[in-house]
RNA sequence: GCCAGCGUAGCUCAACGGUAGAGCACCGCUUUUGUAAAGCGGUGGUUGUGGGUUCGAUUCCCACCGCUGGCUCCA
């Protein structure tokens, strides 16, 4: 009859009953039980009120040095808010969830309510006052387990009716026999914990931060909650730089330095979700879009063009129609123009996919196994009728383009073709320096009827996925329910400056639609076979990539790239001329040149230039007129001397190539600290 | 689509019941300038749209449109 408890430094402590954590980190120093969050049992997060039982145990005392004290400080932060929030607007108030977030880039807790009216903004800091009340009274948060039932009847009680749904869904579908609930003073949720040992622990680094709609289980079915975020830390200067952060990260919001950089806008005379681009806006993805297009001619793709409208007959074939009926643009009919033939539907859509017209071109002649993989690929622009409150800067849009390829191919050459498309989606991503990107894996959710085809066709198209995933050695997860109605596919996905994920580039296996179209090849057997279809888009789509682009570089695109590549800056009016010149020979030599002849000073030229974020300027006056040099600045390197037109345009010309690396700064910077 | 907030000059913001103001940008004049903002002057608004309350609305109320943050959705 013993415990005996070994620490993470492999000493052993031996009691003859049952202990607690607090009481272990007491007897270890006074000093780490003061800074004791919770503990670490057997590797499971714990309260500190934990009692540790009979036999060997692994004990560690959490503090605020340890990563996951983080979450619980959280969760406890959520739960004083929901207190609060109680407290404040009585007893009708339910509360129904509210977990720690650890990895998002905003918020650090949420908690929904459902209450009379909606909290807004205003609300927020009489909450926070409320919180901080609750911290300074230090309440001790304790937990105790009760059966089913009983906890049940406390909640029943408290007319906490989502609480009472939880605990029975907790019996039902996992067969709980007890819960756990945790009260602070007049407070108690259920909740699986830990928590810190008393509210006084939350301290004062917490924040709450918006307010928000959220559907109770997130089914739009359901009833709308009231959603509060907030975030907390152990540490007042984490909260202050955190709140920094955020505001730091709105600047490279690419809808802000769209507008600054004269990229692009959105205009309410075109409707929302409808993009116009700018011309720098428009050269920079000509660029992207120049060299995606010839790394696809390399590769094989056969480009091809179609139409942005075709019949509704072809949606209903390729099984978009009945599923997405909602996500397209209004049916156009054509009756009152136009005669419909008997027996034909009368309507055309705005394409929302490209694949049903490059099947038709696919169909356009009879197809032998010699001409197979067929890479038919087109930038094509599509147009969904996003739900109003989704559209977000070029990330979310109505009309736009994806960098769109499909390949057929026989069942053979399948997992190969797989195989190259993950290579190119990955050379774009490493070719912009996108490096922060996660692989998702999106297979069916055997529970949802949305999906197309046989499952026999379902579990060979994710069992092709799997190999090249594995064969590939592709660090990814995989996610029931995220596959294409069609297929399943490998989604390349990155973050924004706040955070949110954004699928890119995507490989979609597609053994249905084939069958759905009745696609055939001639093998060589003579016999008709069924080709397999990858649908794929290495950028996803450029209005999305860029805006991700945008972001990535904070609008400081690589020479390559950016819209206007060197400012030539005359010093005043008189060098004008000479200036001029200059700007014809970069020019004619296929770079990007804008003369600023403002009469302005080289401050002012130069400052303007500079937040343009153009990446080089030419500074020319009476030196460089004699000399016929141009005084060569970075836009962020600064001066970086005087060199020969010629010497600078074969520099920049170098530079482009390299899509990336600064290599004119780096010459310079070294002949620099050389000499 | 749902919840909340916001919509004032091209941009960023002020005025908040008494018929709008600043900085930047733009235009003009002076200055002819050497590596992140020269000086002076000027143009510019049916305060998102439509109703309502009021002697009077940018300000208060309602509806719509748009934007922002979430939720849902996302081929």
């Amino acid at each position: 009859m013993s415990v005996t408890i070994t620490l993470p430094d492999g000493s052993e402590r031996t009691y003859a009953e049952p202990v607690t954590a607090l009481r272990v980190a007491e007897d270890i120093s006074p000093r780490l039980a003061k800074a004791a969050v919770a503990a670490e049992v057997d590797g499971l997060p714990r309260d500190l009120s934990f009692a540790v039982s009979e036999g060997t145990h692994a004990l560690r005392i959490l503090t605020d040095r340890d990563a996951a004290s983080l979450e619980i400080l959280r969760h406890t932060a959520a739960h004083v808010m929901a207190q609060a929030v109680v407290r404040l607007y009585g007893r009708e108030v339910q509360y129904t969830i509210g977990p720690a977030l650890v990895n998002d880039f905003q918020y650090g807790f949420y908690y929904d309510f459902d209450l009379p009216r909606p909290l807004t903004q205003d609300d927020l800091p009489k909450i926070e006052a409320e919180m901080a009340k609750i911290v300074a009274e230090k309440i001790p948060i304790e937990r105790e387990e009760l059966p089913v039932a009983e906890a049940k009847a406390r909640f029943e009680q408290l007319g906490q009716s989502y609480k009472v749904e939880m605990i029975d869904e907790l019996a039902r579908e996992q067969g709980a026999r007890t819960v756990s609930l945790y009260r602070q003073g007049d407070f108690l949720d259920m909740c699986r914990g830990p928590h810190l040992p008393d509210t006084g622990r939350l301290g004062k680094a917490f924040k709450l931060l918006t307010t928000a709609g959220a559907y109770w289980r997130g089914d739009e079915n359901n009833k709308m909650l009231t959603r509060l975020y907030g975030v907390a830390f152990f540490d007042p200067k984490a909260l202050q730089e955190h709140l920094t952060r955020i505001e730091e990260a709105r600047k490279r919001d690419h809808r802000v330095l769209g507008r600054q950089l004269g990229l692009f806008q959105f205009s309410d005379a075109v409707g929302p979700g409808l993009p116009l681009w700018l011309p720098k806006g428009a050269i920079l993805r000509m660029e992207l879009e120049g060299w995606l297009r010839g790394e696809l001619l390399k590769r094989g793709y056969l480009p091809v063009v179609t139409p942005h409208v075709g019949k509704v007959d072809l949606w209903r074939t390729s099984g978009h129609y009945p599923y997405y009926e909602h996500g397209l643009f209004p049916t156009m009919h054509l009756r009152d123009v136009e005669n419909v033939p008997e027996g034909q539907e009368d309507g055309y859509l705005l394409k929302p996919m490209n694949c049903p017209f490059h099947i038709q071109i696919y169909k356009s002649s009879q197809r032998s196994y010699r001409e197979l993989p067929l890479r038919f690929s087109e930038f094509g622009t599509v147009y969904r009728f996003e739900q109003s409150g989704e559209l977000s800067g070029l990330t979310r849009v109505r009309g736009f383009t994806q960098d769109d390829a499909h390949i057929f191919c026989t069942p053979e050459q399948l997992e190969g073709e797989i195989e190259s498309c993950v290579e190119l989606t990955k050379l774009c991503l490493a070719t912009l320096g996108l490096e922060d990107y996660r692989v998702r894996v999106g297979l069916r959710d055997p529970d949802d009827a949305k999906y197309t085809g046989s499952s026999e066709n379902w579990d060979r198209a994710e069992a092709n996925i799997r190999h090249v995933v594995r064969k590939l050695g592709m660090n990814s997860s995989e996610e029931p329910g995220e596959a294409a109605f069609y297929g399943p596919k490998i989604d390349f996905v990155v973050k924004d400056c706040i955070g949110r994920e954004w699928q890119l580039g995507t490989i979609q296996v597609d053994y249905n639609l084939p069958e759905r179209f009745g696609l055939e090849y001639i093998g060589a057997d003579n016999a008709p076979h069924r080709p397999v279809m990858i649908h794929r888009a290495p950028l996803g789509s450029p209005e999305r990539f860029i805006g991700i682009l945008i972001e990535h570089f904070a609008g400081a695109f690589p020479l390559w790239l950016s819209p206007v590549q060197i400012a030539v800056l005359p010093v005043s009016d008189k060098y004008n001329e000479y200036g001029a010149q200059v700007s014809r020979a970069l020019r004619e030599a296929g770079l990007r040149v804008e003369l600023d002849d403002s009469p302005e000073k080289i401050g002012a030229k130069i400052r303007r230039a500079t937040l343009e974020k153009v990446p080089y300027m030419a500074v020319v006056g009476a030196r460089e007129a004699e000399s016929s040099t141009v005084s060569v600045r970075h836009r962020t390197e600064g001066d970086l001397g005087a060199m020969s037109a010629g010497e600078f345009t074969d520099a920049l010309r170098r530079e482009i190539a390299t899509k990336g690396r600064e290599t004119l700064v780096r010459e310079r910077l070294s002949a620099a600290s050389g000499r």
